[in-house]
RNA sequence: UGGGAUAUGGUGCAACGGCAGCACACCAGACUUUGAAUCUGUGGAUCUUGGUUCGAAUCCAGGUAUCCCAGCCA
């Protein structure tokens, strides 16, 4: 067990100590239960920490159970990736991999005793008598014409349905609790129903019935010893159903406890949404760096330890809440910040000629990997007379407070040498095509001898040396804090500009970088290297920005 | 009077009858060969009304707001 730093514990943690100290349960086991119906996103990365987590804290183990009831929306793709995920977050259920299916034969046997029972019926009201007489949520429902059946016929109806008797919606099995209860989860829940197709990804055609969410959850915790079941808030409502069944099989009981699910500003969650987002082209895919999906996260540059750490930061709790997205960016940047090796490029490249510097001279200036961690070394960068600096970094009439380059300016070049602006060349349409500098050999490195102070320094390739790269900016994909708001609001508020494509430059060196290479661009932000990525074209993400400061006050000087 | 749950700075999370604290965001400054990072500092919160108590974010009662529930989805 882990003794917190911070001796405040959340209100699971407290439950599970209070469990172990009564005596109630002498371990923990938690689960983590996918539907696979889905790719997993940052959402289920906080149930997943949090079981998986958990579990490793307490010296106990956590399985992957994947709830594949309803072959209708299932299959193993979805299983395969929902693995990858887990994996890469750096999560492992060791040879602890189950499905619901594979309890399909026990759960039935388990319906059977609740037959006998005498606290299940099958039922052969239509759907539309069943909605009907359930009743509302102020009305008490009324009780089915066939509640009362023979245990006999019950059981000969439900082997039947098993067998593929009859046709799907015909009947269904239901528990026998209480057609008048205020919690609509107790009102006689329907067990089984029957599905003929699609065939099953894991029993194929073996089943016609497939138990409901209900009759399967609470079961297979059982079945699988689980000590605590750590679930989304949404399901606090099914908790007394969850121990009424284990109750009336006199089954062993574990303990479910409800937490608050995460809910992310300027993003979109629901797997509805997410779907639509895919199905109709606003984004690429389900990896599409702009998705919160994890596949989309790790795609962006995003690191597990960061996801991680995220959601360590939101905490637990049963608050419905909307965490700030500045929450993950800072995750990130911290993580990269201290481990991505610095390099330079040019993003919207402006040529800089330095005109008293020799022709066909070219310098090799060190550079450092990470100025953060001596340890990270350093590297060779080529220096020449003609230069490209990023387009941000000149002003032809600098704004107040601009530092960067502007006629009669000097400024300093990260690594090589103080320039000063001389002179600029314009295209017809009056654009500065050409910045003509010169540059002060005193100062080697970027250390002037005479100890003068230049206010900026920046960044820049040598022309002849510079690779071409393509940049792929992201934003948020949404320019509401809550798209959730609504049924169709999500699409009307999305971010016409949350892929911006940028042809650039990059150090010599980044031509080779493999996919899933993380960068500092310094000056710019941090970038993660795209698969798209050619031999001829390397393709960069741009994970997270570098915080920007002087953006804020041009805006600000911009609202005055 | 359907049932269940939850209310603490802008956003989250703590404080478990005894000085309301932490992170992110915001703002100011120091430092800086990244207007980054780092460091320092400022401001700002207990849903409401009553009650219990020497003392209430915490306990009690009423009110209000928000979330979940009427799938043969999970």
């Amino acid at each position: 067990m882990s003794q917190d730093e911070d001796k405040s514990i959340d209100f699971i943690r407290e439950a599970i100590n209070d469990d172990l100290k009564s005596g109630r349960y002498t371990k923990v086991h938690t689960r983590f239960p996918p539907e696979p119906n889905g790719y997993l996103h940052i959402g289920h990365a906080k149930a997943l920490t949090i079981s998986f987590g958990i579990a490793e804290e307490y010296g106990g183990q956590c399985n992957l159970r994947f709830d594949d009831t309803n072959p209708a929306k299932e299959n193993i793709e979805f299983v395969n990736s929902i693995k990858e995920d887990i994996h890469w977050l750096g999560f492992d259920w060791e040879d602890r991999e189950f499905f619901a299916s594979s309890y399909f034969d026990k759960l039935y046997s388990w319906a059977i005793r609740l037959i006998e029972k005498g606290k299940a019926y099958v039922d052969d009201q239509s759907q539309e008598d069943v909605k009907e007489n359930r009743g509302t949520l102020t009305e008490s429902g009324k009780e089915s014409p066939y509640r009362n059946r023979s245990v006999e016929e019950n059981i000969d109806l439900l082997n039947r349905m098993k067998n593929g008797e009859f046709p799907d919606g015909s009947r269904v099995l239901r528990a026998k609790i209480d057609m008048a209860s205020p919690n609509m989860n107790l009102r006689d829940p329907v067990m089984y129903r029957i599905i003929h197709e699609p065939p099953h990804h894991r029993t194929g055609n073996k089943w016609c019935i497939y138990p409901m969410y209900d009759w399967a959850h609470g079961q297979n915790d059982s079945m699988e010893g689980i000590t605590h079941s750590l679930c989304d808030l949404a399901y606090e409502n099914h908790r007394p159903l969850y121990e009424w069944f284990l109750d009336e099989l006199g089954e062993y009981k574990p303990r479910q406890i409800e937490f608050a699910r995460l809910n992310l500003s300027f993003t979109v969650l629901s797997k509805r949404k997410l779907l639509r987002l895919v199905k109709e082209g606003f984004v690429k895919g389900w990896d599409d760096p702009r998705m919160p999906t994890l596949c989309g996260l790790r795609r962006r540059g995003y690191t597990p330890e960061a996801i991680k750490d995220f959601i360590k930061r939101v905490g637990v709790a049963k608050n419905f809440s909307i965490i700030d997205v500045a929450l993950l960016e800072s995750a990130i940047r911290d993580d990269l910040n201290l481990h991505s090796l610095r390099r330079m490029a040019v993003l919207k490249p402006l040529k800089v000629i330095i005109d008293n510097y020799p022709e066909q001279q070219v310098e090799e200036l060190d550079a450092e990997n990470n100025p953060g961690d001596p340890e990270a070394g350093t590297r060779k960068i080529p220096f020449s007379r003609v230069i490209y600096i990023d387009q941000e970094d000149f002003r032809e009439t600098p704004p107040p407070k601009y530092y960067r380059l502007f006629p009669g300016n000097e400024v300093r070049l990260r690594y090589a040498y103080y320039i000063k602006c001389t002179d600029i060349v314009k295209d017809n349409n009056g654009e500065v095509i050409e910045v003509h500098c010169t540059y002060d050999p005193d100062s080697y490195g970027g250390k002037s001898k005479d100890g003068r102070k230049v206010k900026a320094t920046i960044h820049w390739l040598s022309e002849t040396q510079a690779r071409s790269a393509e940049f792929r900016l992201y934003d948020r994909l949404f320019l509401e804090e809550n798209p959730e708001d609504g049924e169709d609001g999500f699409l009307s508020c999305i971010n016409p500009d949350s892929l911006t494509i940028l042809n650039g430059y990059v150090e010599p060196s980044l031509s080779v970088a493999k996919a899933g290479e993380k960068f500092q661009f310094e000056r710019v932000g941090f970038f993660s290297v795209d698969p798209d990525s050619t031999a001829e074209l390397p393709v960069f993400n741009r994970t997270v920005s570098l915080r920007d400061t002087w953006s804020k006050i041009e805006k600000q000087q911009q609202n005055q």
